[in-house]
RNA sequence: GCGGGUGUGUUGAAAUUGGUAGACAAGCCAGACUUAGGAUCUGGUGCCUCACGGCGUAUGGGUUCGAGUCCCUUCACCCGCACCA
């Protein structure tokens, strides 16, 4: 029987659909295991060859969980709610349902092929309102909770109200709280909720026609579309993601996660250890004390200003009235750029003199305030010390501006350029002088805590997440306004569905529920924006452990048996997006019990991108005659893209190439040895550039089998790599020659035939290597052992069931529809996954000639291979090069030398 | 600028973690077989040299009996952050 994959690949698909051969269940008897791909959005354009590396390295690792013994839950689903379903459905007409559910279905197909072990009864889209439904009710709860310092967790509102009514909170009185109108209460609460809304300046796209996160705006453009980006002051739905920023970056030590990422995260929570100081100012004959943020209170002694950012409150305050006009002007420039224009001008220094003194806290000094661009009003206190001869932007603003410049360093150079490193001895710094920087800086703090002229501060970069969105095709807000007060819906009406309406554009900033007729609640408006993107996936791998469940997110059972995800596998890019919002939200619900662990992703893999190869031809330019690659240079051509699909180890199918564009109907070739050879290069897989690649056309030639093993064999999991077909029959030939250890044609080959030590000995090498690098990811260097296992036992002719049954065992993970073909003609009914993993037995596997030191019994043994015709004196040479090695080994002395004629040096040592 | 990472044949990559560098594949070359194929099988293939032999893991140095692996220098590339005080 020849391996007809076709077949075999459809009947085990079909077999493991009906039988739900991959169902999960909380079954207490075992232990768990929960592995989880990203989930993908579901484009229009089907999955390539690269997406599915990631779901396969994932599935490899369910599979062989499985026969370790596990209940692994291995789920997939489709993050649906986005962008691109909505622009389409604007330039369509479609309703993005619609076209959801199309692309939905296509994935479904696509992955269906490659023969994945999902527990599809667990699927679901984030647009479903069953599964919406608790995006909106973990919103209602972030609204009704807020963050206390003191425990370090999120509380109920209610405990805030207490404190306000009884003690006062903050600069909240008893008697302030209980004179306030409905509204104020609102308002004052806002302050503090997790989901809240407030004025902030957002990220405004008037391209997309929405407010995007930070994560989503990348050079002053929008990660989706490339649209310009603007700063605008708006009212909006936002997360307190910041009051979490330490325990965010303190748990980030204790996660399996490749420390790149770590590094990326801790970047972006961006946690500077610092000193709040208080710097009086004086303006005409007011004094307006203004407090500042510096890491570097040691250089107070060489502040000769200070700046403020444009956008803050107090540059009007500080502004005298001769330098009104021209401080007006430049804050109106500033706030008219985007953000993209004021990153290319980080470079140029910008800036304008209030008129107004500081007063500096230690020196007593006047010194000028400056309003410039440099300084971010989002960071610190938008309002900073200039310490010119150690900071470099400081340093660029005052030779620009003339300003002194102090240095405050032992043997620093300033004339040039700034000192910024944090070492060498103070200098013209009072008390500070003769302290290392390191000490200085420590000192300084001291001094200034106890003169009360500030206090220690730890700040993050890290800003609350903007929630709402000016678009369709997203989780409606359960809120509604009574008497324009916020208010949530009671949770009996969730899930909100969103209303049908007629065009998905949004206008001027209006919203389009803004047309959607009878969006009300009780006869009040109800939010007319939507949630974004990283809503829908913050907590979906919860919803993943209990996904029928109707009346919790996840009940307790299934919380406390599944508990978080033990192996995440995706991609970097969500580095700072979801996997922040999702640590974010999942903390979140645990301060509230909801959830039973604190972090959600135990371990995380990030799968390396694929890219595609493209390739060209080349047009000998103002004819239709292509020239072979090798040939190219005689002539003046055109380099164009040709469909890789019909370009086989880069020569090009030149029938196929007529029949691929009507203009190469009768186009003339000329070749080299009779062939078409194409150039090529590595591109980004995309369309435009014929390069991509379908998984679908792969299974259709070589088979799923044949893929997944490819897509591992590529290199290792974890790394970028172009695509490029050519390697693939090396693989299909492997299989094939497996399929062959088994058949001969009709022959079965399988015998009861008793193993021989060098069949055991190739098969448990093979288990004990594919534990091993299974665990470690590295599935590419387990495709190469069992190449060399295979090969090793076709010569050796193994026919003995013990060898080879477990052989299909151990390639199932890799190639499962072809090891229950094996499995089921070795006369077994039950799936090979529920066959257990082999056991290793390394005795089985002992080498009889050592090359390497190796020491057991206290002795040390050295050897080496003999060319089989060295001569004496060569034999000679090597003992005496081993007992020299052999010296530095255990104490030296030689206990023995044994050579083997013609094989090898044996030097044993004590 | 700061942070993280990577540099090994023609190509994808291995290397028992300090112990025969280039496993396993791809490509190429030669051969066998033949229902002439993008099939199967065999052999060869780091570089220099007719050869003996020598040289080889980006660069230069160091530690070591022994370095692709550890330490320092320089260079190149990739990724992330970027006026964050």
């Amino acid at each position: 029987m020849d391996y007809d994959f076709k077949k075999i690949e459809a009947k085990w698909q079909a077999k493991w659909a009906a039988e739900k051969t991959y169902k999960a269940a909380e079954d207490p008897s075992k232990p768990k295991y929960y592995v989880l791909d990203m989930f993908p959005y579901p484009s229009g354009a089907g999955l390539h060859v690269g997406h599915p590396l990631g779901y396969i390295a994932s599935d490899i690792y369910s599979r062989y969980k499985r026969l370790k013994g596990f209940e692994v839950l291995h789920p997939m689903g489709y993050d649906a709610f986005g962008l691109p379903a909505e622009q389409y459905a604007i330039q369509t007409g479609q309703h993005p349902e619609k076209t959801t559910t199309e692309n939905v279905a296509r994935y479904r197909s696509q992955l269906d092929r490659i023969g994945f072990s999902y527990d599809w009864d667990r699927s679901f889209r984030t647009c479903d309102p069953s599964y919406y439904k608790w995006t909106q009710w973990a919103f209602i709860k972030m609204f009704k909770c807020w963050y206390d310092p003191a425990m370090d967790k999120a509380r109920p509102i209610n405990e805030l109200i207490a404190k306000f009514e009884t003690e006062g909170y903050d600069d909240v009185t008893p008697e302030a709280w209980a004179a306030a109108s409905e509204q104020e209460r609102s308002d004052i609460l806002m302050r503090y909720r997790i989901a809240y809304q407030g004025e902030t300046s957002v990220n405004w796209c008037e391209g997309l026609g929405t407010v995007l996160a930070n994560d989503e705006v990348k050079d002053g453009l929008s990660v989706r579309g490339g649209f310009p980006v603007e700063q605008r002051k708006m009212k909006q739905w936002q997360l307190r993601v910041s009051a979490y920023a330490g325990r965010l970056l303190d748990s980030l030590d204790s996660l399996d996660w490749s420390d790149s990422l770590k590094e990326m995260q801790r970047n972006w929570i961006g946690k500077s250890e610092g000193t709040e100081m208080v710097f009086d100012t004086v303006c005409g004959d007011r004094h307006l004390p203004i407090t500042i943020f510096t890491t570097r209170a040691d250089t107070v002694f060489g502040v000769t200003f200070m700046v403020l950012a444009p956008e803050s409150e107090l540059v009007d305050q500080l502004t005298t009235p001769e330098q009104k006009a021209a401080v007006e002007a430049y804050v109106k420039e500033s706030r008219k750029k985007t953000e993209r224009e004021r990153i290319a001008e980080t470079k140029t220094v910008t800036g304008v003199f209030t008129g107004s003194y500081g007063i500096n806290p230690l020196t007593g000094e006047k010194i000028p305030i400056w309003v410039s661009q440099y300084v971010l009003a989002g960071y610190g206190t938008g309002a900073i010390m200039a310490v010119p001869a150690h900071d470099s932007r400081d340093y660029a603003f005052a030779k620009k501006f003339n300003l002194p410049i102090i240095p405050l360093i032992e043997g620093a150079d300033v004339s040039e350029q700034s000192f910024d490193a944090k070492e060498g001895k103070m200098i013209n710094s009072g008390f500070l002088n003769g302290m290392d920087v390191k000490e200085a800086i420590e000192a300084a703090k001291d001094y200034v805590e106890a003169h009360g002229l500030g206090r220690r501060k730890t700040n993050y970069r890290l800003r609350d997440a903007v929630f709402s969105r000016q678009r369709y095709w997203g989780e409606p807000f359960p809120i509604y306004y009574k008497d324009g007060i916020p208010t949530p819906l009671p949770e009996s009406e969730l899930p909100l569905e969103l209303p049908e309406i007629s065009s998905f554009k949004s206008q001027n900033g209006e919203a389009p529920l803004e047309r959607a007729l009878g969006w009300t609640y009780k006869g009040y408006p109800l939010e007319t924006s939507t949630m974004p993107g990283f809503a829908g996936s913050s907590a979906y791998y919860l919803r993943y452990m209990d996904p029928h469940n109707d009346s919790e997110l996840v009940s307790a059972d299934a919380d406390r048996y599944w508990r978080s995800v033990d192996l995440y596998v995706g991609g970097t890019e969500h580095a700072t997006g979801h996997l922040i919002y999702s640590r974010f939200w999942n903390k979140f619900l645990f301060d509230l019990g909801y959830v039973c662990e604190d972090e959600p992703f135990r371990k995380l893999v990030n799968q390396g991108m694929i890219q595609g190869r493209s390739n060209f031809v080349y047009r000998i330019v103002g004819t239709n005659k292509f020239v072979s690659l090798g040939l190219k240079d005689k002539y003046e051509t055109t380099e164009i893209h040709v469909d890789v699909n019909i370009v086989y180890n880069d020569k090009l199918d030149i029938e196929a190439f007529r029949k691929w564009r009507p203009e190469y109907a009768d186009a003339e070739f000329e070749l080299e040895n009779g062939e078409y050879i194409c150039g090529w290069a590595i591109e980004k897989m995309s369309k435009s550039m014929y390069n991509v690649v379908n998984p679908d056309l792969i299974c259709d030639s070589y088979g799923a089998d044949t893929l997944r093993l490819y897509e591992m064999f590529l290199g290792p999991v974890e790394q970028s790599k172009p695509w490029d077909t050519k390697g693939i029959d090396g693989v299909n030939r492997f299989l094939k020659k497996f399929w062959r250890l088994f058949w001969d044609r009709e022959k079965w080959l399988v015998t009861d035939a008793a193993p021989r030590p060098e069949e055991l000995k190739a098969l448990h090498r093979l288990i004990g290597k594919e534990q091993e690098d299974i665990e470690n990811f590295s599935y590419n260097t387990t495709i190469s052992a069992f190449m060399i296992a295979v090969g090793e036992l076709t010569d050796l002719g193994c026919t003995s069931r013990t060898v080879l049954e477990p052989l299909v065992v151990l390639i199932s993970p890799f190639a499962p529809h072809m090891a229950e073909e094996l499995w089921e003609a070795l006369g077994h009914k039950e799936s090979v996954t529920r066959a257990g993993f082999p056991v290793y037995d390394e005795s089985l596997t002992v080498e009889n000639s050592v090359k390497y030191p190796v020491s057991f019994n206290g002795k040390t043994r050295f050897m080496v291979d003999m060319p089989a015709n060295a001569s004496p004196a060569e034999v000679e040479a090597h003992v005496r090069a081993l007992e020299q090695t052999a010296k530095y080994v255990g104490d030296g002395s030689i206990l023995k030398v044994i050579v083997v004629p013609g094989r090898i040096v044996n030097i044993v040592v004590k």
